[in-house]
DNA sequence: CGCTCTAATGCTACAATGTTGCATCAATGC
DNA sequence: GCATTGATGCAACATTGTAGCATTAGAGCG
């Protein structure tokens, strides 16, 4: 089960850490595949319970730091979802800043790989300008059909 | 108290809170007055702060529920800093969409009242767009000044 | 293969942020 | 002044994220 995605996957887990100067464990492995395999950006539950699935024994703190790692070593990056929870995506070269679209119903966030996340930041003086998140909201397909009531919560 | 502000204050708090069939209370028009006050979108934790100094006595929870309230009401907005706690600015007419920057450094978020938030949202089919959040990230002039080093966290 | 070194892990404990339930208080209308 | 009920205050809990530290297990080496 790896070939009917729209990202096809660059490099093999191994080699991204193994590239990056770190140990290879299987919960890195676990946590870089998983975020390979999604379309969308997953929170840290959603990748805990993914590794759950597969059978990869972990521990809440490991994955929050092997997520940190990630992000540390530019592999993958977070975002601020709607929510208070972080999300992460592996960092692709191809689309690295698309915007993202948050489903105030169920809560799903979306990768817009064809909107660009910054125009023109035309920041005051002295501001350094890093990195533009673009966070665009409303209902996906699937809850916009249901008709929306009781917006965002 | 109420004139040395680049934000011209529009409606006084106890009018805004009837003009929404809400009941005067000392919490509602502390914070709206606080929001009013600020330059830029508050926390919680800041906007309590202030009530303290106020002397304006109240608990946490209430304090949760009067700013749910304000954003239900459509008197103020929540923006989803870059930690993963909300923060509250009052909407105003006049500048109504507009970007945030946020400085990795200090945390502080300032309001980029000249960049609009949403250019031309090219979403997919049978989404349903309602806002955008658009927040770059960086270091503010006085963080920039002083060197960036380790970057975000 | 076995040994060493230390990066990662897996606890436990804790901090910060946000929510729920419920009894009490007080703003509003009469 | 009195009743009604929205708003508050408190306690208890849920979720998300961190810190400290002993233990485990990658990776390099003889």
């Amino acid at each position: 089960m790896s070939s009917a995605h729209s990202h096809p996957v660059a490099a093999s887990a191994r080699e991204l850490i193994v590239a990056h100067g770190g140990r290879v464990t299987r919960t890195r492995i676990a946590v870089i595949e998983t975020l390979q395999r999604s379309a969308h950006p997953l929170s840290h539950d959603e990748i805990g319970a993914a590794l759950d699935a597969a059978g990869i024994v972990h521990d809440r703190v490991t994955l929050y730091r092997a997520l940190e790692w990630l992000v540390e070593q530019g592999i993958a990056q977070r975002i601020a979802g709607g929510e208070r929870a972080w999300r992460f995506e592996i960092r692709r070269e191809d689309a690295h800043r698309h915007a993202h679209f948050h489903c105030d119903r169920c809560g799903q966030i979306v990768c817009l790989d064809d909107v660009p996340a910054t125009p023109s930041p035309a920041l005051p003086a002295g501001f350094e300008f890093d990195r533009a998140e673009l966070v665009l909201h409303g209902a996906c397909a699937d809850c916009g059909r249901q008709g929306i009531k009781e917006g965002a919560r």
